[in-house]
DNA sequence: ACAATTTTTGACCAAATGGACAGAAAAACA
DNA sequence: TGTTTTTCTGTCCATTTGGTCAAAAATTGT
């Protein structure tokens, strides 16, 4: 455990079950509200063995947003010249929309560390997304500028891609209670297409 | 304090003040981050004082939740038949948009109270709000028949004007690090243009 | 000025919780 | 099989924290 030699597999099963376990518990209630008991509980182990794994629960927290950090930026990353610009946008956006709808927890748990300071976050923040944004961001310019998208500013164009589709996994509670129970079964399907046709209105030149 | 009489002129500024004390704590830290001592170290006074004032932290959560609530939607309610719907619809995205600039705290409250599950709010959100919203989605989808907008699901259109405009105000740690110290001024004019630029090409029909 | 009421706080308490520790159980190795 | 290493847990501890309580200080009313 101390010296990194070679993970058994025990051990990597181990902590592939208390990250899920963790993943479930600080999304529902977030770092501070989620408790080691109830973590090592869902994990279906005992509280000091979860601390055996990973030292302190502030670990598990860290490891599990640092990991989960590449997975969610990898859309973006995806976003390269295309036949069609207009498209590449939209299949970004809808590769974010299902990223809301497979992974509500995750979201939830990014929504959260950000909103108050992303303590633990600010450095990649500002270094590595800001870095890949700035070169998305450029691409898209070049776009605007070419008329091939209708111009606008490429940063807030992707902020906004950024909330809407987040929207529909952070808050779903309010979402689900605004459009009633009845709505919830399409509801993903619903925001697919309200959201395709307001970027394609917005963005053809 | 007990025989809710009159509230005197020292009651209600006390608790004026442990209010604004505890949104200020809240937003940071959350309900279960927020503690009875930094509450009542922002009101300068002693923590027995705060408790003698609300009972319990959890009062002055529910109180404050409470009381935003009306604030938070009144935008909404004053959206209604104007000379042109479309500036309707854009003077209600600017006024959101406004309220996330000069109410960050509020809004990082009501979106950290909805992203864990929004369990106090629950019944407002599937009774009054929504119906509130149900009313404003049939106004729009009014417009949208009459040609006077585009065809658009007028519920998906409120949460994408929701959706983005809180994202300034709630992510805007993740906004500024990613477009840089220096946009930092002038961002809400930016997302002002940007956003009204976007709706307009969106909506007309 | 004096009594009654309200406001304010220091001291204290009980529950929750993150984590330490020693040793049991199990597995790996010889 | 015996030994060593790894895995696992019961028990305990220190800290944090929401909240109580008695009494002091201030205010109000007469």
């Amino acid at each position: 455990m101390d010296s990194p030699r070679k993970a058994t597999r025990i051990q990597r099963e181990k902590r592939e079950i208390i990250l899920a376990a963790a993943l479930d518990a600080f999304s529902e209630d977030g770092l501070r509200g989620a408790t080691l008991e109830k973590i090592a509980e869902k994990a279906g182990m005992s509280k000091p063995h979860v601390v055996y794994y990973f030292g302190s629960k502030d670990a598990i927290y860290t490891e599990l947003l640092q990991s989960l950090l590449d997975v969610w930026v990898q859309p973006l990353r995806d976003l390269s010249e295309d036949a069609d610009p207009l498209a590449a946008i939209l299949t970004y956006m809808r590769r974010k929309l299902r990223m809301s709808q497979d992974m509500p927890r995750e979201s939830k748990m990014f929504a959260t560390e950000i909103l108050h300071g992303a303590p633990r976050m600010r450095p990649q923040l500002s270094g590595e997304l800001k870095a890949l944004v700035d070169e998305k961001a450029a691409l898209i310019a070049g776009w605007s500028a070419e008329g091939k998208i209708a111009r606008v500013d490429p940063h807030h164009l992707i902020f906004s891609i950024w909330a809407m589709t987040q929207h529909y996994a952070d808050f779903d509670i309010q979402v689900e209670a605004v459009l009633g129970e009845e709505r919830k079964p399409g509801l993903y399907d619903e925001a697919d297409a309200f959201l395709t046709e307001f970027f394609v209105r917005a963005l053809r030149p």
